[in-house]
DNA sequence: TTCTCTACTGTGAACGCTCACAGAAGCATG
DNA sequence: CATGCTTCTGTGAGCGTTCACAGTAGAGAA
């Protein structure tokens, strides 16, 4: 009735079709596509050529089913998704862990997880067994999905640094608080001296290094910590808008403002421009993130670049690598600063 | 050696022990699991039981191996990733349809085939079966790969009406045209006479649609149509900042822009700005999509909502149904005009 | 020659599921 | 009582792989 629904596909190459056709056995081929060792160069060979003449791929749901492992690997998104895919780092992210994994043939699925009910599901479909790894991203500090996958004994690494003390999930992370003592110096290095912070939410690892690192270098130059210098947004463009206002309440001869994201960056720049400062003749602005908002905004922002491609090229080799027994791991990878015009 | 690799997850129950757990045969079990058809209410009912009890799940691979489904989908990306990626309708059509597809229980892969290597892995890795089916998105407007795929047999939906005239490929699009026409409408309904247009591209089908929209209500009114009033961007912000420009040299009298995105009508906003042209007072400025662009800006931007959602949840129904074996189809979904600040 | 060792190859048995088929039970009809 | 029909259930086969094992051939050593 329905057929195969696809009008005309025909039945594919088994494993079988191959060896005939190369004139070896099913176990000859199977060696061949799973690293070639102990096996002849001639049927190495005929093989090679039977396989591209037949056009054979491998059916991966036969070789799952015996070996236990799925070849893929899940993305897994927990929580607030709207502010999460407005977010540049994370279109980033997910673009540069699926061409890390295409690298090795490995498929990514998405899975977002922002109600209860799909997180259930999700939670389901992975200890199941169907992915074979995860790389989680969670904006939200103390999320128990990893702990739980982690006792559920599915490899796992997370984006970013856990909030948690003493788990042993792998994590990859930029080094924020570098990052920030980078930004710190370059503005002392300007000059300037009343240096305000519009931070993110101080829950978070990123909000809790950067702020560190802005009071040790403010330290370390013997200046002293003015709380009335700073604030916390969600990282989000009208909270660095908001905080750049309270800042210009609470401290009128600011000279500078370090700002946690670049999106909060750009909010900034628009109350500063508001309140007639120039930028950077007034006050120096500095970033986070090296996000395509960073070059959109006028003036273009000076900024701290996160690792993005390195970041998930490491999140990748990391899971892999417990995939295949290793332990878990934590990689920490430099920052950048990037002078434009802001600074 | 290397074992599970994952500490302590032990094997999974199988369809055989639910079926003794159930005290039935494994066939019944699989009857339950796909429909309970043809199942007494006893046995279903001790099936479902038995399943909460072993907490079992079923395992795709295998299923797949005899089905010859895979139960899974892909969304192809093909081409400039680092625009589409920071193009906010993309990401939130790849969230729209990860959701839409979640409901069925049908994970989705992300594909993207930026360089030819990846194109050519990735056509293999779908012809050969490894996806029921493919969502595809494609900037560009003659792209080979939706005929390949068609011609394969894939079963396809594309995002957006294709430019090819002829072709049997299933798509779903936003009303482009009458979108256009409902902002020139209000426009006009404003009073405003001279009214530009910054374009996307004129080899894409929304560049096309959207311009004969604009001239299709100019000529409807008894206005005649300036080609000084028309320029085109390539629907990203800087360029409608620089079609702003042309349009202020050109034609200093206008008093309403029609921009066909709300990243270039955000452009156009700082330019206007930067020419002192006060918005919406002197000039009106109307965008379109509906992304977060034109909440960011000041003022907000009265727009045209494409809705992302809707067309999501389409092309899902439609490539569903085509994998069921129904005929490929053709939806068009209407817009809605969003009044804000800017107008 | 005979034995051992290495390099290679073929074969059957799984993996967990679905599907076709054969049957059993219940009930109405001839 | 046989016959048909419907509704339900169990069974074997097989999907395309990999893996363990058994086996072969050739080289070198005794």
């Amino acid at each position: 009735m329905t057929m195969n629904a696809a009008g005309g596909r025909r039945r594919p190459p088994t494993i079988h079709d191959v060896a005939r056709e190369a004139g070896v056995s099913r176990g000859t081929v199977s060696r061949v596509l799973n690293g070639g060792h102990y096996v002849s160069p001639a049927a190495q060979e005929a093989v090679n050529a039977a396989i591209r003449r037949t056009g054979y791929v491998v059916n991966r749901h036969a070789r799952s089913l015996i070996t236990g492992r799925s070849d893929s690997i899940g993305f897994l998104l927990t929580e607030p998704q709207e502010k999460l895919f407005e977010d540049p780092n994370f279109n980033v992210l997910l673009r540069c862990c699926t061409q890390a994994l295409a690298a090795h043939d490995i498929p990514l699925l998405l899975m977002l997880a922002g109600t209860q009910d799909e997180r259930r599901r999700i939670m389901r479909y992975i200890t199941a067994g169907h992915v074979d790894g995860v790389l989680l991203v969670s904006s939200h500090s103390a999320d128990p999905v990893a702990e739980q996958l982690h006792e559920a004994g599915v490899p796992l690494v997370q984006c970013g640094k856990p909030m948690g003390r003493g788990t042993k999930v792998s994590y990859v992370a930029a080094d924020d608080r570098d990052g920030a003592r980078d930004m710190m110096r370059h503005l002392l290095s300007l000059g300037r001296r009343r240096i305000g912070m519009v931070n993110g939410p101080v829950d978070t690892p990123g909000g809790v290094d950067r702020l560190a690192g802005y009071k040790e270098v403010l330290t370390e130059a013997g200046l002293e910590i003015d709380e009335r210098l700073i604030v916390s947004g969600d990282w989000g463009r009208a909270s660095g808008e908001a905080g750049a206002e309270r800042l210009l309440a609470q401290a009128p001869d600011l000279d500078a403002v370090f700002v946690a994201s670049d999106l909060m960056a750009q909010g900034v720049l628009a109350a500063l421009q508001r309140a007639g400062r120039r930028v950077p003749q007034d006050v120096a602005v500095g970033g986070f993130d090296d996000s395509p908002a960073a070059l959109a905004s006028s003036p273009e922002l000076t900024t701290i670049r996160q690792p993005w491609d390195r970041i998930s090229a490491e999140m990748v080799r990391v899971l892999l690598a417990q995939i295949g027994g290793e332990d878990p791991a934590a990689v920490i990878l430099p920052t950048e600063l990037v002078k434009r015009e802001s600074t």
